[in-house]
DNA sequence: AAGTGTCACGTTTTT
DNA sequence: CGTGACACTT
């Protein structure tokens, strides 16, 4: 069936640990894989060999974290086994999903082309239950309120259960307005994402021959990056193959960093005890990183207490030692890393460099000195296009064309453009579509608007005129393209940003035209597929699905968005107490343990050089902040990375009168090439920094009446240097180093 | 109903 | 600083 001259097992080039774990087929297999080990490769090779033993791939379910992650798997797949792999089930667990709910969704109450609500959505439904409930949004904010609910359905815990458990009033109430926005949704004919996977547990938990069904189908389970499932996967997972107990998860630990939605590290930690007779493996050979980024990366995880053992090695010697570079503020440390960036360009390509942050906040000030630099860069996630206003409005207009029942999409859209339609006329229109039992288009669309004040009647004639006019095009089988270029023609929509003669107008025609792009190359791509698949399509992806990594352009993301992905020359900016770890989330230590290994998967994407960097005052809401370096970085032994202090590089030069050997730049900070060219150079600065710097953090220092402590935090220079100094009573204190006579 | 102005609040992280 | 909610004006 398949022809292999050198074996299969042959062309994958797998380790011996790599090679046994594709190889057990016996039962539940978990395999731990650590940063850099090959996991992929793992995943991918285990999925063709199981092709190879036999299983259809039409039999086999592959959850992945993206969908960038499962195309290019089940690309590789493809090329191991030179056959095309086109009935796998590879995708995230949310897109999966889909394709199953879809099929079955009568057994929910939905209808096939029930609408995926986006966060945004989501918003507008819940501030509209709670209106009608009149309950205060400032006692129960209606994005809090969606985290409660968004947590409870990551658990699987429906609004019955919440109202069976309640303890107080606020209970009730939350179980109540759950319920009322679980009903909406039916009502709508709408999910929104916690749905995808929630919804399907239940259908397989309600209904023993649906259930029956997809065991038979999917012969084989396979779980990438297990550490990262909520309970409602874990439970699919489970549902799936607790018949056959043939499942197959690859994770890490250490990489867990999305508890804040609901994903349950113990899943990966207690896998044995929910999967008995599990087979463990256990891959420790890092292939990514030199010793040095490996041996500052195993010092940042090595303090969690709650993780597997277990460590990564490498053979990769001679590397250079990780950088931790302190400035002044947060512009310093953006132009800083762009100059920088621009240099590797030259001897390296874009696609090679990352920058990471924490927040997506924090992306503008490396915006803005990437341009001043004129370094090209790509912006991986932030506001998404999906999410700009006009995109939403266009979509919205397409998603009432599948589902008319889609009201939060009708909502979007009734007056804009500008119908006349203003409160009075919307919430009579929502009273007599209550009264028909009918959605608020097919109200509108059933004349059912005639009773209404004859103001609003034109505005609502339009509409109906509108959807009559688009409704035909879609029974026709028009092109969905065409479809969008009508909508924008027939509402108006086009007219007002033409009118409006802004920049900021020309803008949204130049993001609509790229809409429109977007869908034709999609309707090429997939033909004779409907609208709806667009729609579905838009709504499943994530940040990374849409990224290309271009051979100009350096990388800018938050490290949340990096995981899985790998680069020469990493630079993890920002790395300071409340930013990482998150301000919030310092009182817990289970949180601060979540930091830590977000923290350690930054550093672990490098594989040749990591440069760290930490500011003494950042701009936040406009107000300038002192900052202090992470906490983490005090667990790395000293010898682990090399501190520069370039605080004194820009500006202040003369306070503190570096003595320069050598090629100076520093004599004429205005004029002349030669500071351009200092500036622009770190390694040139190494012998400036150490000379200028008495004193490191974590450093252990001797006071005349405090006795021992270690430095926490160095801030200014020369003569105004001060420390932040932990002393050993627990105490800390900020002493002027010029008076505190510090031993050490 | 629509356009303008003022104020409070926010930044974790995303399918 | 930038956005969104609300109040006020036309």
């Amino acid at each position: 069936m398949i022809n292999s001259k050198p074996s299969l097992l042959d062309r994958m080039v797998l380790n011996n640990v790599q090679n046994e774990a594709v190889k057990y087929i016996e039962g539940p297999e978990l395999v731990f894989a650590g940063a850099g080990t090959g996991k992929t490769r793992v995943l991918t090779a285990k999925i063709a060999y199981l092709i190879y033993k036999g299983y259809s791939p039409d039999n086999i379910f592959a959850a992945t974290f993206t969908n960038k992650a499962a195309r290019e798997m089940r690309s590789r797949v493809e090329s191991f086994l030179g056959v095309p792999a086109s009935g796998l089930w590879i995708g995230t667990f949310h897109s999966l999903c889909v394709r199953i709910l879809r099929r079955e969704a009568c057994a929910l109450n939905y209808s096939a082309d029930f609408t995926i609500y986006d966060s945004k959505d989501q918003l507008s439904l819940v501030k509209k239950i709670l209106k009608q409930y009149d309950v205060d949004d400032r006692t129960m904010p209606p994005k809090y309120l969606l985290s409660i609910i968004s947590s409870y359905k990551s658990s699987c815990v429906t609004p019955g259960e919440v109202e069976q458990k309640a303890m107080g009033f606020r209970d009730r109430e939350i179980a109540k307005l759950y319920n009322a926005y679980q009903k909406a949704l039916v009502q709508q004919q709408a999910m929104d994402f916690d749905d995808l996977i929630t919804n399907t547990v239940y259908m397989l938990r309600e209904n023993q021959s649906i259930l029956k069904k997809y065991q038979n189908l999917f012969s084989y389970i396979l779980v990438d990056e297990y550490q990262d499932t909520n309970t409602a996967q874990f439970r699919l997972v489970h549902l799936l193959s607790k018949e056959h107990k043939q499942l197959f998860a690859v994770g890490d630990d250490d990489q867990s960093i999305y508890g804040w939605r609901g994903a349950k590290i113990d899943n990966i930690l207690s896998f044995e005890t929910h999967f008995p007779q599990t087979r463990i493996f256990k891959l420790e050979q890092n292939y990514r990183s030199t010793k040095e980024i490996l041996n500052f990366s195993n010092a940042v995880i090595a303090p969690n207490v709650n993780r597997a053992h277990k460590k990564l090695w490498t053979d990769r010697k001679g590397g250079d030692l990780v950088v931790v570079n302190r400035f002044r503020d947060d512009r310093q440390e953006a132009l800083a890393v762009a100059e920088k960036s621009k240099q590797l360009l030259q001897s390296m390509k874009g696609s090679d460099i990352a920058v990471l942050f924490r927040t997506n906040a924090q992306s503008r000030v490396f915006e803005e000195a990437f341009r001043k630099k004129n370094v090209p860069y790509v912006l991986v996630g932030g506001t998404g296009f999906y999410e700009r206003a006009e995109i939403k409005d266009c979509l919205a207009y397409l998603r009432l064309l599948v589902n008319p029942k889609d009201d939060v999409g009708f909502e979007r859209i009734v007056n804009v453009p500008p119908r006349g339609l203003g409160e009075k006329a919307r919430s009579d229109l929502a009273q007599t579509a209550a009264q028909n039992r009918l959605s608020l288009l097919q109200t509108v669309m059933g004349g059912h608007t005639d009773s209404l004040g004859s103001r609003c009647q034109k505005g609502f004639g339009q509409i109906k005129e509108i959807f009559t006019l688009l409704g035909k095009m879609v029974s026709e089988g028009e092109d969905p393209h065409q479809i969008l270029k009508s909508i924008l023609q027939l509402s108006g929509y086009m007219d007002m940003l033409t009118q409006q003669d802004t920049e900021e107008a020309q803008a949204r025609v130049e993001n609509i035209n790229e809409l429109l792009n977007a869908l034709a190359s999609w309707v090429q791509e997939n033909p004779g597929r409907s609208l709806s698949g667009f729609l579905e399509e838009v709504s499943l992806v994530s940040d990374v699905d849409n990224w290309q990594a271009r051979d100009d352009a350096v990388n800018l993301m938050t490290m949340h968005c990096a995981k899985g992905l790998e680069f020469k020359q990493v630079f993890l900016v920002g790395i300071e107490d409340g930013i990482i770890p998150s301000r919030q989330n310092v009182d817990d230590d289970s949180k601060i343990e979540e930091e830590r290994r977000l923290f350690y998967v930054g550093a672990t994407r490098a594989m040749g050089r990591l440069e760290c960097s930490y500011v003494d005052q950042r701009r936040r809401f406009g107000e300038i902040l002192p900052s202090e370096p992470t906490r983490f970085l005090f667990d790395v032994q000293k010898n682990l990375y090399f501190f520069k202090d370039l605080t004194a590089v820009f500006g202040e030069i003369s306070n503190c009168r570096p003595k320069i050997h050598g090629q100076s730049g520093f004599k004429s900070p205005k004029t002349g090439a030669g500071y351009k060219k200092q500036q622009s150079d770190f390694s040139a600065l190494d012998h400036f920094s150490q000379e200028t710097v008495q004193f490191r953090m974590g450093q252990s220092v001797k006071h005349k009446t405090y006795g021992r402590g270690r430095v926490l935090g160095i801030s200014g220079a020369g003569d105004d240097l001060k420390l932040t100094v932990l002393f050993n009573d627990g105490a800390r204190r900020r002493l002027m180093a010029k008076f505190a006579n510090l031993e050490t």
